[in-house]
DNA sequence: CGACGTTCGTGAAACGTTATATGAGCTTAC
DNA sequence: GTAAGCTCATATAACGTTTCACGAACGTCG
């Protein structure tokens, strides 16, 4: 008699809370595996499945996807993981990554670090709790521990050879940047590099575009402002070279748009005439600039790729070795600030 | 015999993938209660917390928060949707929530839906089937169905009482974009909007912007763009209304910085001086684009505000009536594109 | 010194699935 | 006409937690 009781009280507490598995089977009068069968597409008898459904259908059924995650171990999320959602690379990454997920009904868990090596430490810590599918990272964090039981894949920073990591082609795109400006016509060239953080890879432009400078052996100079070092500081370099007539470059490798942007305009200020007194060349091609009509030559970054990529490799057979370094071909747009 | 062999065999397989409670239990020689109670910070005797903190060191034990979800019936999980991650107003939103979230260690599962109502439903069903505790859209579906076990919070859409919406004070944004161009000394002013979707709380910015001119008896002109009209299409506007010393209005209200940016440069290309022959009033204030030095007069929206109120909401306890309409208090910041 | 409280760790049940063994209801073959 | 073979729904045992009733161990009081 108290068992009943207790029974009743909590199928009445039940009465508002999400339909389950149990339901739909009393509702349709069959067993509990019968809906499984017909939840998952597994062949069942025509009456069955119709009853079945119709069920599913009478009572709002939604799978819970905490117990199948349990149950199957599998949980179809990501975890991604990007230092914040205000730089347009990061931002454009994300956006392509989400999309290549949801085309494989895949889930996306979002985390911003902040740059912050403990922030993205916890964070892994935390998507191996959520037991996550995998975890696809673009980490300041050069020492980020990880489980073995959870696939990773790196971007822009490698790790090692036991984690695949997905990068344009830096020191191609830094090569090809300065044989462009070379092409058109310039002698002497400058590498400018903004004191902002970068990982490892996106260093390579440098060494691209030095190695492009001494194969055509071409001079140049390169200025690289410490990490917090104000943008000013550019502006006083701009000056000491260029001011009144001298002309130590007359080409510009930026290591992002942003920058080359910015110096544009402080170059007009001066009075130098882009691309006639001087060219430029920037880094990224992500157009996110397109409402505000401004456009550079760059060296475009095949964002859609890089998350392709990165979605195929963190969901692929783990046991498939993975190369642990995969560059994708980059390319050059011209946009006004060059010649050609 | 069979039944000790199949137990080995389970045992075998179970060595390298994850330790589990009941794991910590045996290494700690204790209970499984006892673990639980040490993880979930309930008091327990000395020498126990001590063991079991011991085994979970060493064994390196990480919850599975997909059985603490279905036996708990609450992930920490709060599902975010936007359009899409490129337009820089629904990034900030987005990393604004991930902070807000982030503090209170609650994770995010993002989704851009890419302005398709049917994605947006989809994305919907699939956080509900998921057991988030809530969802925070920005949608542009306005026929969404949820169901009631899931707490929604909407932004910058008004879908009727019974979901709370928070957004800016589109309405006092207009009006007080409307006063500053008057204060300025603008003597007939002019409403751009560009034919990009806009949900409907925004919308109300045209009509702050309308109640204030009438109140001042300021004549205005509105240039409304269907959806895909191209910008060029403001460039004849211009021209009717500007060109040879023509001054149809003095003072432009545009619905966006992005757009006032625009509206800007098509001014300059035609001569005319900012501000000192037309002044220009943007909306937004993100400062995204900080490192393309634009800056424009604008009403700056909140959106930090906006996201800490999502989160409080969306966590809040559901029993307390939220209100069906937040709007946040914007402010004026001027840029350059004013006299003041 | 025995009975009663209190404290606190234990073990089992439950959460909503999936997967596997079981057995009911047929058909087919001798 | 019965035994064997097949199909297919059913029932049950996991998955890794939390929670709660239970009971062992201890201290206290009369």
């Amino acid at each position: 008699m108290v068992t009943t009781l207790t029974k009743e009280a909590i199928q009445l507490s039940k009465q508002n809370s999400a339909p389950t598995m149990k339901d739909v089977a009393r509702e349709a009068g069959v067993a509990l595996g019968t809906v499984s069968k017909v939840i998952n597409g597994i062949p069942v008898g025509e009456s069955y499945r119709v009853r079945v459904e119709a069920a599913i259908e009478k009572l709002n059924y939604r799978i819970n996807s905490y117990a199948q995650g349990l149950k199957s171990n599998k949980t179809y999320t990501i975890a991604v993981m990007v230092p914040n959602l205000v730089s347009p690379y990061f931002c454009k990454v994300v956006n392509c990554i989400n999309r290549e997920l949801a085309k494989r009904s895949y889930r996306m868990l979002l985390c911003a670090t902040d740059y912050d090596p403990e922030q993205e430490q916890a964070y892994v810590i935390m998507a191996e709790q959520q037991k996550v599918d995998g975890i696809i990272c673009l980490s300041y964090n050069p020492k980020l521990q990880v489980s073995p039981q959870t696939p990773l894949i790196s971007i822009d920073r490698y790790f090692g050879a036991h984690i695949p990591c997905v990068a344009s082609d830096n020191f191609g795109g830094g090569m090809l940047a300065a044989q462009k400006l070379i092409e058109n016509g310039c002698k002497r060239l400058a590498f400018l590099r903004i004191g902002s953080r970068l990982t490892n890879e996106p260093n390579k432009r440098r060494d691209g575009f030095v190695q492009a400078c001494e194969a055509a052996e071409i001079p140049y100079i390169m200025k690289i402002l410490d990490d917090g070092t104000p943008y000013e500081a550019f502006e006083d370099f701009l000056q000491e070279h260029l001011a009144d007539g001298k002309r130590d470059f007359d080409g510009i490798f930026c290591v992002t748009d942003a920058l080359a942007h910015r110096i544009t305009g402080s170059l007009k200020r001066m009075g130098l005439r882009v691309p006639e007194d001087i060219q430029i060349i920037g880094f990224d091609g992500l157009q996110a600039f397109g409402d505000l009509e401004y456009v550079c030559s760059t060296i475009v970054q095949p964002v859609e790729e890089i998350a392709r990529t990165c979605v195929e490799l963190v969901l692929e057979d783990r046991d498939a070795k993975a190369p642990s370094l995969i560059c994708l071909p980059v390319h050059y747009a011209p946009g006004g600030t060059t010649r050609e």
